[in-house]
Parts: C-alpha cells; sequence; structure tokens
DNA sequence: CGGTATCCGCCGGGATACTG
DNA sequence: CAGTATCCCGGCGGATACCG
C-alpha cells in the first residue's frame, strides 16, 4: 500500500486520499459520535461523562483531543479553582451535525437488525 | 460496559442502541466507504479489486462479507467456468449513497488538513 | 474537577500459500 | 476467477493509579 521503499514507487504524498474516507476517519473513534451530539450544546468535561455511559475519564480525554486536532470541537478553560473546561462544537463540526441526522434517519431504517458485530 | 452477568445488571438487550453510531459502524471497515462507492454500479470481484488499489483478495473478501451481512450489497454467483459473480448494492446500500456524498462535501470542505492519523 | 501515565488485551487488517 | 486457510502485528480502547 505504498508502504515500501523501492525505487519506482509510488511516493506516499501522491497517493489521492478520498475525501469521503477521511471523513468517516474524523468520526471513526467509539464515542466520538455521541460525543459530537452531546455538544450541540457547549458541555463541560465531568458532563460529557455522565452523558456518555461507560466511557472513562482517559477515553474521553483522547477520543475529545483527537475531536479538537480535527477541528471539530473548540476546548476552552476556564482558569479558576476547582477547574472548569467546556467543549463546543467548532464551524466544520455544526455543519456536521445534519450529516449525523441523516445516518440517524438511515440507520432507523436499515441497521436496525445488523448482524456484523462490531 | 453492560457486559457484566452480576445481578441486578442492565441486561445486554435493554442497552439502547444509536442507530447514528450503528450506521458508523456499517462503513467502519477500512475499505468499504471506496468498495460501497464503486459499487453505485454492479461489479465483478477481479474488478473491484482493480478499482480498490492495494487491497488483497483476503481483504477484499471479508469486507464483502460484512457489506453482505449488513445488507449494503447483493452477491450474485454464476454457476459457470471459470467462475462469475457480480456484486450490487441493495436498496439500503443505495440510499446510503446520497449520505456518502454529502459526506464527501464536508470532507473536501473541512477534513482536508486533519491531523489525527487513522 | 479535569485531567496524565502506564500497562495490557483484543481484533481488524495485512502477507502468503493453497483451492474448486 | 474468486475465493479459503493461517499466521502475524500494530494500535485502539479499557483499567487503574496518580496529579495540579
Amino acid at each position: 500500500m505504498a508502504r515500501s521503499s523501492f525505487e519506482g514507487e509510488v511516493p506516499v504524498e501522491q497517493v489521492e486520499v478520498c475525501p469521503v474516507t477521511e471523513t468517516q476517519n474524523v468520526i471513526a473513534g467509539k464515542w466520538k459520535i455521541l460525543i459530537l451530539w452531546h455538544l450541540r450544546e457547549t458541555r463541560r468535561f465531568g458532563e460529557l461523562q455522565r452523558l456518555v455511559p461507560g466511557i472513562s475519564k482517559a477515553i474521553l480525554t483522547s477520543q475529545l483531543r483527537e475531536l479538537e486536532k480535527d477541528q471539530m470541537i473548540n476546548r476552552k478553560v476556564y482558569q479558576e479553582v476547582p477547574p472548569k473546561v467546556e467543549y463546543s462544537l467548532t464551524e466544520a463540526g455544526k455543519e456536521f451535525i445534519p450529516i449525523l441526522e441523516r445516518m440517524g434517519e438511515w440507520g432507523k431504517k436499515h441497521a436496525v437488525n445488523r448482524k456484523t458485530v462490531r
């Protein structure tokens, strides 16, 4: 997969990336969709942890950091004691919500009884 | 995560599944989006392998089997020598294409320079 | 309160060889 | 031509303990 360093191979830079797959990668984390969904309203860290049942602090943090890197969410730190951090959607994140809604409609109609375990 | 068998725990069946996440899981395979995209037209196995550069027979087969289980694609076997198998989208699969298109638009606009490696 | 740091298990995907 | 059958590896996600 263009990972070789043989001479004559296509340089990695030239491999064309599919924007659809790139988009999929942005939301590919196990909890990211739920997180984005709840971030339609600004939320604090602990609030998110309550809203996403079963997630640990460590994992929630890593998912949030990745979403932040991909510029889906903003992270606002209030310098006070006790600490307070607020997360919200960026413009890109907001524009993604309609897609989530369409995925939800499709899912209710078609992905109800899926067999593949994942 | 509701995997325990402790008494008093919520039975797995009652755990509410998010239809958006379920939808995400359907297309979560590394090559599935590309495969679905090319299957807008009916394709043969070897054709798909040429259209999805870098995928092996084994992996292509597994991705196709999963898509089939999730009822995104049809698999039609022609009983002849040499073998011939045609893949096509189901109705559910066809209805998913518009979502892929919207993901593509979003991706071209926002996911161009992502930092997260995946 | 909102995080890090560390360790670890699982499984999705890759390589390769073989087949009806 | 269109697949199986194996073996293997990296990395995501989970558990737990500690921190400013």
